[in-house]
DNA sequence: CCGTGTTTACACGTGT
DNA sequence: ACACGTGTAAACACGG
């Protein structure tokens, strides 16, 4: 494999479109909801390439947050001093990359007229029906979204109890898109691709190649699942992720999930109780169906949206 | 002033 | 060919 030059890992663009790194970055924190500036310092920090020209992407990005429905503002509270609002995920935009690339959706998250009217006049409380909707309403430890509905503004954003975000594992989330098996990986010292390839996973291609050649120091997936050791000289684990923050949530009671690459079904929202994928080429499938359910995940089993069926024999 | 947020417009690539 | 998703530029408003 061609070694790329010093400057080229980190010049390289992710192969990840704006939609994708923000959702990646607001799932990454604690409340599952980010102001722009810790969006711009997420990005930055796992992504090189976007410490420079800052006005140009950060203008898209911007663009992005106002264009697409997926994105939700959320006011900050008075005693939250700060510019800006608060950015978190659209509940119901749940799939939007079902097809596996984080680069294109197959489908632009769009809320129905009336249903962005209501998110557009009142986002919190719109965000908070969806939340409730999502967690059934009488749980716990939802995470996110049970954070919002806990008003997660009396939380400080980014604080210590990142551990216990527990069940909403959204497909941006960063566990979602690394893997979920890492903590395996971790203690086992497998390369992700071969927890992959165990679990009935071709790798995805798309991103491992561009990954390895792009970014070693983040990377460790591999087209030809060869054994590549596990992390790596640095504390990146794939796409960027601290693998401090991947050992915290290791050690937390949230287990991660992968994204569930193809679906057929062109399928808007996921709903609560969506299950019905069509075989077809969705064999890909959730790692997180093949583990076993600790039982403990107050959603797991109840129509998260985000976990996909197990379809493997 | 500067960061944030919204909106419009256009170019380009991809999927149908 | 067309629709759509994305990236980029730019103008503008607003607020700390």
């Amino acid at each position: 494999m061609p070694r790329p030059g010093k400057n080229s890992y980190s010049e390289q663009k992710p192969p990840y479109s704006y939609i994708s790194l923000t959702a990646m970055a607001i799932q990454n924190s604690t409340e599952k909801m980010l102001p722009l500036s810790d969006i711009y310092k997420f990005i930055m920090d796992r992504f090189p390439y976007y410490r420079e020209n800052t006005q140009r992407w950060q203008n898209s990005l911007r663009h992005n947050l106002s264009f697409n429905d997926c994105f939700i503002k959320i006011p900050r509270r008075p005693e939250q001093p700060g510019k800006g609002s608060f950015w978190a995920l659209h509940p119901d935009c749940g799939d939007m990359f079902e097809n596996g690339s984080f680069l294109r959706r197959r489908k632009r998250f769009k809320l129905l007229r009336a249903e962005h009217m209501a998110c557009k006049s009142s986002p919190m409380m719109h965000y908070f029906h969806h939340q409730g909707k999502l967690s059934g309403g009488h749980h716990e430890h939802q995470g996110p979204a049970a954070a919002v509905g806990r008003l997660p503004h009396f939380q400080s954003y980014g604080s210590i109890n990142s551990g216990q975000s527990g069940g909403f594992k959204h497909p941006f989330a960063i566990e979602n898109i690394i893997g979920r098996d890492y903590k395996g990986v971790m203690t086992s010292g497998l390369p992700i691709t071969s927890v992959m390839q165990h679990l009935g996973y071709p790798a995805p291609a798309q991103l491992s190649s561009v990954v390895n050649s792009m970014w070693p120091h983040v990377g460790m997936l591999s087209d030809s699942m060869s054994a590549m050791p596990l992390p790596v000289s640095s504390e990146y684990a794939p796409f960027g992720v601290f693998m401090k923050d991947l050992y915290h949530h290791a050690s937390g009671q949230t287990l991660p999930t992968m994204p569930v690459p193809i679906k057929p079904t062109p399928s808007m929202g996921p709903m609560p109780g969506l299950s019905g994928l069509p075989p077809g080429p969705s064999h890909l499938c959730s790692p997180s169906s093949l583990l076993e359910k600790n039982g403990s995940d107050p959603l797991e089993g109840m129509g998260n949206p985000i976990h996909p069926v197990l379809l493997l024999p």
